[in-house]
DNA sequence: GGGTAGAAAAGGTTTAACCATTAGGCTGAA
DNA sequence: TTCAGCCTAATGGTTAAACCTTTTCTACCC
């Protein structure tokens, strides 16, 4: 046998909780439990898998770790279904910032690439409804930038760009796009001074995308976004080279 | 206050064993822990922490579950630091692929962006070095190509890919394509022919790629990337077409 | 020298009790 | 009647001590 391609995967270490762990995923993916679901009592799912509660434990700990369940506590509390979500994923790209293994740059270039194509494919697909959306999310931020409200107008602008990787009705695209933003949106804090001129260039970036976005010019809109996250990463780079690193002391991921 | 933005975070809910992960945590990704090195057995933490041996077990599935921590078992066993790898973010979209929350055609589609990205990055920065490193996969491919070992070509074709992911030098691409990968494989193993004509046809764009990187042309190489992905895209959903869902009935997440 | 049996060190599991948090109901005073 | 405050029970969180299982190392015997 070709020792590069697995034939068998690596038998179980027969650990109970990893068991109980696989059957109650198996349940939430097949849909036999849904979203919102609660659990039996941790008393009486012990009985149910024949196990005891530190066993039993460890298992929702794991479960509760991959976003699978959320745990309540108090009475009517216990073991609730959550939606899949990208919380995960973007934690796990939350780590490899944190460990200095990926930096600002490397963000930046990855959201530059996938902005251009998540502007290019919403474009194709945008439906009238769509470009309303769209259209009341840049109102929303010129009036903070008016108001000068500076992290209001981060937050509506970060709606708009997340608007338009929903537009692309590609949940891959959804879902990378979160754990990018949410990753980058540390760094924006930081080295994003957004005085009275930048917030201005940002929000007519955001009028420009969606006018292309409305005449339908994919390539267009693909080079504004691209454009667009390109020069807020080169005043960020500025104040970088001033101001290093960040970083992320607070410490728990919630 | 405006409640769309977030003035304080939840108070935390303390429990003993999130203290325990985060101080953990913190030490690996600040550097006081390396990977491979060996944290003291669970009945020395327990007494560090001051905790009890259940909570302190359920602090570690947590970070095991992170991929920060790998439990060997036996004498000399114990909670080895683990390098960071894509492996989280990896189940966390094989997750959302076994929901049935994102389909092949999402997969594919995203691919094909990223691959074009990759293709034309990996063009600018390749080093001499680094497209003898990739000629010799195409030339390992076109040798089972040959032989008609169709797995063996798959696995050629895939680590020509990540090798251009790696040639970006940006974790994120490479991080991300990983994890897509890993989740289209399996679709490749059903939907996938590979008989002789499309084997060949595929060793084809390995060489067209090839050619581009080799001669700095970061378009070329961004089309003949996303156009040799597109293909076998639809391929496979002719295929899908008459054979529906793969699904993924092995469970467990090794 | 080499195999083998046993000891020791580690993680895995069980049990039973107690602590802390929460929802909901009860009670009494305004 | 209403509502503030207390009480209670349900439920997750934690502790403790014991035992089981796996793995490695070592000492012994052939």
């Amino acid at each position: 046998m070709n020792p590069e391609v697995p034939v068998f995967r690596e038998a179980s270490r027969n650990r109970i909780f990893q068991d109980v762990v696989n059957q109650i995923q198996d349940a939430i993916l097949d849909g036999r439990l849904k979203a919102g679901d609660v659990l039996p009592p941790e008393r009486e799912l012990k009985k149910m898998f024949n196990t005891s509660r530190g066993t039993l434990r460890e298992a929702l700990r794991v479960l509760e770790e991959r976003g699978l369940l959320e745990i309540r506590l108090g009475m009517r509390g216990g073991a609730v279904v959550r939606a899949i979500s990208s919380r995960q994923a973007s934690e796990s790209l939350a780590l490899l910032v944190r460990s200095r293994k990926v930096a600002l740059k490397h963000l930046a270039e990855f959201r530059e690439g996938m902005e251009g194509n998540v502007a290019s494919l919403a474009t194709q697909r945008a439906t009238a409804e769509d470009i309303e959306t769209l259209q009341a999310l840049v109102d929303e931020a010129g009036r903070y930038m008016n108001q000068g409200r500076r992290n209001e107008f981060l937050e509506a602008d970060k709606r708009f760009h997340l608007a338009l990787s929903a537009i692309t009705g590609n949940p891959v695209y959804i879902f990378v796009f979160h754990s990018i933003h949410d990753n980058i949106h540390r760094y924006y804090d930081h080295y994003l001074s957004m005085d009275g001129r930048e917030l201005h260039e940002n929000f007519q970036d955001l009028e420009d995308i969606l006018r292309a976005v409305a005449n339908r010019r994919p390539d267009e809109a693909r080079v504004m976004a691209q454009s667009h996250v390109h020069r807020f990463h080169r005043y960020m780079e500025a104040r970088q080279a001033r101001d290093p690193h960040p970083d992320n002391p607070s410490g728990g991921t919630p």
